[in-house]
DNA sequence: CCTGCCGGGGG
DNA sequence: CCCCCGGCAGG
């Protein structure tokens, strides 16, 4: 967990200690896995490609290893088995291959809002067999002014963990609800996995993300923006 | 139900 | 101007 990757999704749950990268071979019929860099390197070019022959031009070497070897990322330990935990919170139906692969999106509390993760560069994943070449399109979120935060401190709001933290381990399947006067009503319906929105900008549908009022609720109406207090556009998280 | 906000009203 | 709210469209 460097200092710099608190809020890699992959780094949280599988801090280096627990992971161990692979290369295996892609040639055709050759599935020759091995550990190190250079050795898978040594093993295509010696056994498919065939020997270096390059002067001593220096930079002449055409790094075509790589183009058939893949680095597979494994997780070693019970971090895993944390994480898959988590993971099979919900899906009731489950008797086929054990590895569920392509799973790093999902896996959120509930109901964060605005704190996404954002996947490393390479969008490498453990478990998950992924080329060297695979991106995971990786998304950005308007973050809030941090300011924002100040309010829940002093603030009723019981639970909500709104923290820039990955996902908490705890993820209770209760929901608790205190009806009295200053618990006030909010709801919310399981999001559904909105897929696959449109394209750059598909079109102007309604004006969707949380404005002042969602955001700091009906009790701390004096912390909105002016325009929101008058019902008005809102002028602080413009879409 | 709840939210965002236009349009209209009052000081 | 500043401030509020009825009421509606879209979830
Ligand atoms: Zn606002």
């Amino acid at each position: 967990l460097s200092a710099d990757c608190n809020v890699c999704f992959v780094c949280f749950f599988y801090p280096q200690s627990s992971v161990k990268t692979l290369f295996k071979c892609t040639w055709p019929g050759c599935g020759k896995t091995l550990s190190t860099c250079s050795g898978i390197e040594r093993h295509v070019r010696s056994a498919h490609l065939g020997p270096k022959d390059e002067g001593e031009d220096g930079d002449c070497s055409d790094h075509e290893e790589e183009f058939y070897y893949t680095e597979i990322e494994v997780s070693v330990d019970t971090v895993a088995d944390t994480f898959a935990n988590m993971c099979a919170a919900s899906p009731p139906l489950r008797q086929l291959s054990p590895p569920p692969v392509h799973q790093v999106e999902m896996a959120r509390p509930p109901h964060e809002d605005h704190m996404y993760f954002q996947l490393p560069p390479t969008g490498k994943v453990v478990q998950a067999v992924i080329t060297s070449q695979g991106a995971a399109a990786p998304m950005t979120i308007p973050v809030p002014p941090a300011s924002a935060f100040a309010w829940q401190q002093s603030n009723s709001l019981p639970s909500s963990p709104v923290l820039p933290m990955a996902p908490t381990p705890i993820s209770p399947p209760f929901r608790q609800r205190s009806n009295s006067a200053s618990a006030r009503q909010q709801q919310h319906q399981a999001m559904s996995p909105k897929t696959a929105g449109s394209v750059p900008f598909p079109r102007k549908i309604r004006s969707e993300g949380k404005k002042c009022r969602k955001v700091y609720g009906m009790e701390n109406r004096d912390l909105w923006c002016t325009q929101c207090r008058w019902k008005k556009a809102c002028s602080r998280f413009l879409d």
